[in-house]
DNA sequence: CAGAAAAATGAATGAGCATTCATTCAGAAT
DNA sequence: ATTCTGAATGAATGCTCATTCATTTTTCTG
C-alpha cells in the first residue's frame, strides 16, 4: 500500500515509501475527498430548497444522514463550506462547457450553438440548479470571494463565445456586427433567460428560449445558421 | 383639520369628520408613510452592503439613525420589512418604467430603444440597485411571495415589449422573426447585463452594454434602428 | 397650557444556530 | 488479537439577533 506522509503531500500527489512521520493512506484521502463531496452535494440540495440565508449546519448534515459536528470536522467553517460549494459548482460548469467544445466536431458555430444548447439542456437550466447560482449571486456585492469566483467563470465563457464569433465573422464576411456585441448579447442573453426559468417556471419553456437564441444568431450570422436548426 | 376614522380608512382615502372612534390625523399619517419608507430606503442601502443574509434590523436602525425597536414598530417583523422592501423596489421601478413610455413620443421604435436605455441608465443599473434585485432574486426559489412580486413585474415587462416588438413587426414586414421571439431575447438581454454588471463592475460599460443591444436591434429590425443611435 | 394619544426608545428576553470537544466507533497496522 | 489513529458523534456552550414591552418623548387637541 503507497503512503503520503501528509494530507499535504497527498494534495500535490507525492506518494512516498513508509516514513516515520504520521502516514495517510490513500484510501483515506479518498475516502475523505468523497466525503467532502457529498457535504458539498446535500448543501446544494439544501441551498436550492431553503436558499443560503435558510440553510443551517444541521441541515446539510441531516440531508447528507450525518451528524450534527461533521461540516466542522470537514470544512472548518460554514463559510468555508459555502465557498467550496460554489467554487464545486463552477467547476463543475466549466467542466461540462468544455466537453461540449471537446465534442462539438470542428466548425466554430456547430461549437457556438452546442454552448447555447448546454446552457438551456436540463443539465443545467433546472430551477434547483439554477436557485443555487442565483443564491450566490445574490451575495455577490457583499462577499468578495464569490464574486471572484464568479468573475472567473463568466470571463472564460465569454473568452470563449467571443472568439467562435470572431472566427465566424471572419469567415462570414459580416460588416454590420462585431465578435465583441454579439458575445456580450448571447452571454446576457443565456444569463436573463435562466433568470426567467427560476422566476417563472410554470410558463418557461426550453423551446420558446432556445428559438429566441437560435432566431437571433439567424438574424446575425444568416449564412452559419438557419431558423430552425444549426449550422 | 380633516380625520381618518382608522389607518385603513386613511389607506382608501376616506376621510371622515370627527367620529367617537380612534381618530387619526392626516398629518400623523403622513408622518407614518414617510418614516416607512425611511425605513425601507435604509434596508435598501444595507441590502445592497450587507446582503439579505447580513442585514439585521439593528442595521437597518442604525443606517435609519433610529432605535433597535423602530422596524417592528412599523413593520411588525422582518419578514415583513423584507417583503416590502421587494415590493417598494418593484414599484419604483414601474413606476421608471412607465414615466419612459409616457415620455417616448409616438414611436414604437423610439419608445423601445427608451426602454433598454432607462434599463442601462445609472438610475437602474448600478451595483448597489443591482445587489438589491440580485438579493431578492436570490431567495425567489425559497420565498414564494418574492417570486410572485418578481414574476409580477416581468410579465408586466414582457408584455409591454412584445407589444412593442409586434408593432414594428407589422410595420417593417420582417418575416424572420417573431414578437415573442424578440421580445424574449431584449428582457433576457437585459436581465444578463445587470448580472454582467454586478459581478465585473469594472470591466462592464454602458457603452458596450447598449451597444451590444443596439447592434441586436438593428440586425434584427434594420429599417427602424441604425447602428449608432435609436431610429 | 393640560391632558391624551401616538411614536420612539432601548434594555431584557429567549430562540436559533455555529462551533467545540469529550467520547465513541471503525478499520488499518503489526 | 491488540493497539493505534483518524473519523464521527451529539450534547453542551455561548453568541447573535428578532422580538417584546415598560418607560420616555413628541405631537396633537381643545
Amino acid at each position: 500500500m503507497r503512503y503520503y506522509s501528509s494530507v499535504l503531500d497527498a494534495l500535490f500527489g507525492v506518494p512516498l515509501p513508509m516514513a516515520n512521520t504520521a502516514k495517510v493512506s490513500i484510501a483515506r484521502t479518498e475516502a475523505r475527498a468523497r466525503r467532502r463531496q457529498q457535504l458539498i452535494e446535500a448543501t446544494m440540495k439544501c441551498i436550492g430548497r431553503k436558499g443560503i440565508g435558510g440553510t443551517t449546519l444541521a441541515d446539510v448534515a441531516g440531508e447528507a444522514g450525518l451528524s450534527q459536528g461533521i461540516v466542522n470536522l470537514h470544512f472548518q467553517s460554514k463559510d468555508n463550506l459555502f465557498r467550496e460549494t460554489l467554487q464545486y459548482l463552477a467547476e463543475e460548469y466549466r467542466s461540462k462547457f468544455e466537453g461540449v467544445l471537446e465534442r462539438a466536431d470542428s466548425s466554430p458555430a456547430a461549437s457556438l450553438m452546442a454552448l447555447m444548447e448546454l446552457d438551456l439542456s436540463p443539465s443545467i437550466c433546472q430551477p434547483m440548479k439554477l436557485a443555487v447560482w442565483f443564491a450566490f449571486w445574490g451575495e455577490v456585492k457583499s462577499r468578495p470571494t464569490y464574486r471572484k469566483i464568479c468573475d472567473e467563470i463568466d470571463r472564460y465563457y465569454d473568452e470563449v463565445v467571443e472568439r467562435l464569433c470572431d472566427e465566424i465573422i471572419k469567415d462570414g464576411y459580416y460588416p454590420n456586427v462585431t465578435a465583441n456585441n454579439v458575445a456580450t448579447a448571447l452571454t446576457s442573453m443565456t444569463n436573463g433567460l435562466w433568470l426567467s426559468c427560476l422566476i417563472s417556471p410554470q410558463s418557461w419553456n426550453r423551446h420558446d428560449a432556445l428559438d429566441a437564441v437560435r432566431c437571433y444568431l439567424s438574424v446575425v450570422f444568416p449564412q452559419h445558421f438557419r431558423r430552425s436548426g444549426a449550422t
